[in-house]
DNA sequence: CTCCGTGCAAACTTTTTGCAACGGG
DNA sequence: CCCGTTGCAAAAAGTTTGCACGGAG
């Protein structure tokens, strides 16, 4: 599961963008590799206690624009960011409508043909142009399963 | 394009949760209803000025909790709401990477189908009870179409 | 020596809440 | 009358920005 992080790739992403991939930058995406699913700023901050959020939040920035890390919007007012489908390769993602937790999700080959059919067909419509899909299948993750099913209010941490 | 509204859906969800379908919820329900997309705080403002946001946020709340409006999150920090899918039925959406404004979108019935199946495949994995499902199929809008492609940056307005 | 990156604090944006006044049933 | 609803203003939550210092190239 830990394989190595994607360190050389996306110390190229950054150099090519002009930034430089230094320690603080290093351990976010050691972070974020490690934990295996989008994670938030409450996870972030946990994990490194004293670290200033200011920072995180450009080197987050700076990450997305190299391309290396994607920001993402739970069902919640926290952005999730994970390493980037360049690096992570193509998914989708699990849901947890209580907690809004996310994990990482594939779809069997099927499921993702018929998604890539829907991508091309819509590439049509209303004179929008459609150049990708993202997939958001909703439940309840193992933490809530017994939990307020049908709340939407988060769960306590990490 | 623009049937009538279902106020008698709203009004009889919002009394059996004890609330009224105020003139204020009302003039919102039309709003959404006449929108025909998911619309966010700026295009509700800017239909009626001097409106306070307070209680249009509070509105969406308790229309929210009626089940009569589902609160999406977009790739911006603005929340965009629509009718419930109870009210609308179930679709999907078409999501301007520039401009985060989206479009109601139904998928080919296969395509609804390999989803389903989907959600049923994963409602085992990991422990997560996948209980729903929804696609965004990222582009660009008509609007955007010409302008700063792979750009993330909000447009105008509406 | 020159920049890029960092930390701290303050600003900003979006959304929520408290409180007093209003008004329909 | 009562209780849900409204408006205003203040607060909260999350994120962004300004500025000065420090360290890498």
């Amino acid at each position: 599961m830990t394989t190595t992080a994607p360190h050389d790739q996306v110390k190229d992403r950054l150099e090519q963008a002009g930034q430089r991939y230094t320690a603080g930058r290093q351990a976010l995406v050691v972070f974020l590799h490690t934990a295996g699913h989008p994670v938030d700023m409450n996870e972030i901050t946990a994990a490194s206690p004293g670290l200033p959020m200011s920072s995180v939040y450009r080197n987050l920035v700076v990450l997305e624009q190299a391309g290396a890390v994607t920001r993402l919007q739970g069902p919640g007012a926290l952005a999730r960011y994970e390493l980037s489908e360049e690096l992570l390769g193509h998914h989708h993602h699990l849901v947890c409508s209580s907690c809004g937790r996310m994990e990482d999700y594939q779809v069997p080959p099927e499921v993702e043909g018929a998604l890539l059919a829907a991508t091309r067909s819509a590439a049509s419509n209303n004179g929008f142009k459609a150049t990708g899909h993202r997939l958001e299948l909703r439940g309840l993750c193992a933490r809530c399963g017994q939990a307020t099913p049908g709340a939407t209010e988060p769960h306590p941490l990490t």
